[in-house]
DNA sequence: TCCCAACGGGG
DNA sequence: GTGTACGTTGGGA
């Protein structure tokens, strides 16, 4: 049969594995017991009772011991009982060592022949079958708590369909309704399941009401339970042969790896901001009453729910084909991918590369090793300050992927560094890398490297948009994730093979490198205006071109070392800079850009999260956009006092400045008395009840006493009277002053009515 | 400047 | 799991 490892686990001495294709799926059992290796012997270990055997072995010239045993939860008892004979290879999962010994890569095709050998073959396109699914709960007392609160409906989207299935007061019962959905994923043969949160909220307390209720929630492949990890950060939810794909994981990722810039992560905002769709969205605190209510409220909310199932899947699909990819790489199940970061995945590729060289996996360092590499920081990229203020005519450059070109020219690795060789290149760090033999890093980013080159070649055969594009697409954008994280992995704390020497030898070539830019730039009659780590912003003014940046990037191309390469990024006719020095060194990235196109690129003002109130984060959008699209100061400065004028006057809602802010514990253990604090204490004063995890709403009022004393839930707030200084110079200010500030508008200007005369032509 | 608490997604 | 943990930001001291 021809197909892909799509999952597997570990059973004691064997390995369980889901292999399938389009239209057939089996399991296969291979025998694989559990080992490890001590680097020291005693005859006293041929006793132990968990050990079945011990075999003699050889690597990197030592004598190594390999002991190998009943099952894995041995492995874990024995490298501490074991401790002084010094354990290595010790943590390695069952299943990852089941595939990286066997060379067998999770998702790509195989022939499982006759003698139970998977036989290498072309790869294919992989098709999985994919369904979300989304809850809506009952939430009377804030958070909901799974022992009581009902599922009120639960939605369901395929690729032909989507619905809701729920029920009412006397009509139906969340048990009919969970059993119907259950069925109707068990019939629809579904490969992937997923939602958005869903590890952290949907599967847990889908689980939590299956046993509630009574019900068996039977969706892996085996019979076993959906098992759910809490974590001091996260949960995570998987299920045997279902792959569970949290589609939320998957935008969290991207956003860390800054290949998407959506700074808030609600199910709403990243719809709208990757499909450009709105979408319904429900007050999470109003759902009780809706389902309560019925009629058309309760129309509403079946609605929302439909919509979330249907973007959680929209999401998805455009991911999960990235997963895929990164995936084949690896070679590790999916499942396990969207739980790792990218340092994880860079040191599973190193491990594969150095098992096959015949090389000891060095142990991860001890906690207080991690904690010392990482109070011992690096210095980074260097940063110019950038001239601050309105700037026209801006080219951008910047070096394609800098770091992995830079490791790749010097060959810099742990295990290149410092070591006996005639041929090195020594760092502007002082540190001495060989030349040869390539390093385990260098390598693997020349490989990932070639083969994206390639992979773009085949899909440039293709018209963009074509499922044939996108295929090489994915994968060519996989190799470029893992490439761009091999300097992260160096530095990385925990990492195998972390080298602080090699580290700060990148950051310190790349500095160079920029600064030798620079210098060619300013000769060549550039005005730089700014440069961060490895792009350069320069300003053009009346005398020079975009053929003349064309030019000095070819000029800056011919002196760099091969595979080094300097790029024209774009062209912005007006942008804004704001120098925020911290300390001597670290510069904040704060800089707003307008394409030619009128796109924005706006990065590091962004007010996203939920305790500014939506007058300010609102005006500063305003403000950002008005100076980059007409280029006056002025114009902006109109804005501002518009907004400060209507609030004095008092034509904006009250809606407009309600703050956020979460209870996270109990309101009595607060030590500090925070303004959502405060307010917290006059609801439960008023009868009201406020449990952890409820968002208090509230509003600065005019009056006497702090700020804590006059922040009113809006529960109570009656005919109390926002404070308009307060929103003023402490919201809407703040939020304008960190840019326009910059195109010399003084806070003065547009706080106070200012003389009598001529401010008319402001109102 | 340092330190701590809050925040994130979901309902 | 061959287990036990993030990364950033704002406000107050």
């Amino acid at each position: 049969m021809k197909g892909f490892i799509f999952d597997l686990k570990s059973q004691g001495e064997k390995i369980k594995i889901v292999f399938k294709n389009k239209t057939q799926e089996k399991t296969i059992i291979k025998k694989f017991p559990p080992y490890f290796y001590l680097k020291k012997y005693d005859k006293a270990i041929e006793t132990v009772p968990e050990i079945k055997e011990i075999k003699k072995e050889k690597k990197e010239n030592q004598v190594l011991y390999k002991v190998i045993v009943d099952n894995p939860g041995s492995v874990i008892k024995l490298r501490k009982d074991l401790k002084e004979f010094e354990p290595i290879e010790a943590n390695i999962p069952h299943v990852y060592r089941f595939l990286i010994d066997n060379n067998l890569y999770a998702m790509r095709m195989y022939e499982h022949n006759e003698e139970g050998v998977f036989e290498k073959v072309v790869d294919e396109k992989i098709k999985l079958k994919m369904a979300s699914f989304d809850l809506e709960v009952y939430n009377k007392e804030g958070i909901p708590n799974a022992e009581k609160d009902a599922i009120l409906m639960i939605s369901y989207c395929d690729e032909k369909e989507s619905r809701v299935f729920h029920w009412e007061k006397g009509k139906g019962s969340e048990k009919e309704m969970i059993l119907d959905f259950l069925s109707k994923i068990k019939k629809e043969k579904i490969d992937v399941l997923t939602g958005y949160n869903s590890s952290g909220f949907d599967l847990p307390y889908l689980k939590k009401r299956c046993s509630v209720l009574g019900i068996e929630l039977d969706l892996s492949k085996d019979g076993s339970p959906v098992n759910i990890k809490k974590g001091a950060f996260s949960t995570k939810a998987d299920i045997f042969g279902l792959l569970h794909f949290d589609s939320y994981d998957g935008v969290a990722f991207l956003n860390k790896i800054g290949a998407m810039n959506i700074p808030k992560k609600d199910l709403e905002s990243v719809y709208k901001e990757m499909f450009g769709k709105e979408k319904l969205d429900v007050e999470p605190w109003k759902i009780w009453r809706m389902w309560e209510e019925g009629g058309e409220e309760l129309k509403t909310l079946i609605q929302y729910n439909k919509e979330d199932a249907i973007a959680a899947y929209e999401i998805a699909k455009e991911l999960l084909p990235l997963y895929i990819e990164i995936s084949k790489i690896i070679g590790l199940p999916i499942y396990e991918i969207t739980r790792m970061s990218t340092s994880q995945m860079v040191e599973w590729i190193l491990i594969r590369e150095a098992i096959q060289k015949g090389m000891i996996i060095p142990n991860t360092p001890s906690e207080k090793e991690v904690k010392q590499r990482m109070m011992n920081g690096i210095k980074g990229g260097f940063v110019k300050q950038p001239e601050k203020g309105l700037h026209e005519k801006i080219a951008v450059c910047d070096f394609r992927s800098l770091y992995p070109t830079l490791i790749i020219a010097y060959n810099i690795d742990k295990t290149t560094y410092n070591k006996k060789c005639d041929d090195y290149n020594v760092s502007p760090k002082g540190h001495r890398f060989c030349k040869k033999p390539i390093g385990l890093i260098p390598k693997m980013l020349k490989e990932l490297l070639e083969k994206r080159i390639e992979i773009k070649k085949q899909m440039k055969q293709f018209k963009e948009g074509t499922n044939d594009y996108k295929f090489f697409y994915y994968r060519q954008w996989a190799l470029k994730i893992i490439a761009n994280s091999s300097y992260g992995y160096m530095v990385y704390a925990r990492a195998k093979w972390y080298s602080r020497e090699a580290g700060e030898s990148v950051t310190s070539w790349a500095r160079e490198k920029i600064h030798e830019t620079i210098k060619k730039a300013e000769e060549d009659g550039f005005k730089v205006l700014y440069t961060d780590t490895d792009s350069i912003f320069l300003k053009l003014g009346d005398k020079k071109t975009k053929e003349d940046v064309f030019n000095l990037v070819r000029k800056i191309n011919k002196d760099l070392p091969e595979g080094m390469e300097l790029e024209f990024e774009g062209y912005f006719p007006r942008g804004i800079f704001v120098s925020s020095k911290k300390g001597e060194r670290a510069v904040k990235k704060k800089y707003a850009l307008i394409r030619e196109d009128g796109a924005l690129e706006i990065k590091g003002f962004e007010l996203v999260r939920r305790d500014w109130s939506n007058i300010a984060k609102e005006t500063q959008r305003k403000v950002i956009k008005t100076i980059l699209e007409q280029g006056s100061p002025e114009k902006a400065k109109e804005v501002v006092k518009k907004v400060i004028n209507e609030i004095r006057e008092r034509k904006i809602n009250l809606k407009e400045f309600i703050i956020y802010t979460q209870i996270k514990r109990k309101v009595s253990s607060y030590e500090q008395q925070a303004p959502h604090v405060k307010a917290a204490k006059k609801l439960i004063k008023a009868g009201y009840k406020v449990k952890t995890g409820n968002i208090l709403e509230y509003v600065i009022v005019q009056g006497s006493g702090s700020i804590s004393d006059r922040a009113i839930p809006i529960q109570l707030i009656g005919n109390k009277k926002y404070d308009a200084d307060y929103y003023i110079n402490n919201q809407v200010l703040p939020a304008v002053m960190k840019i326009i500030r910059e195109v010399g508008i003084t806070e003065d200007e547009l706080k106070y009515k200012g003389k009598q005369q001529g401010l008319n032509k402001w109102f």
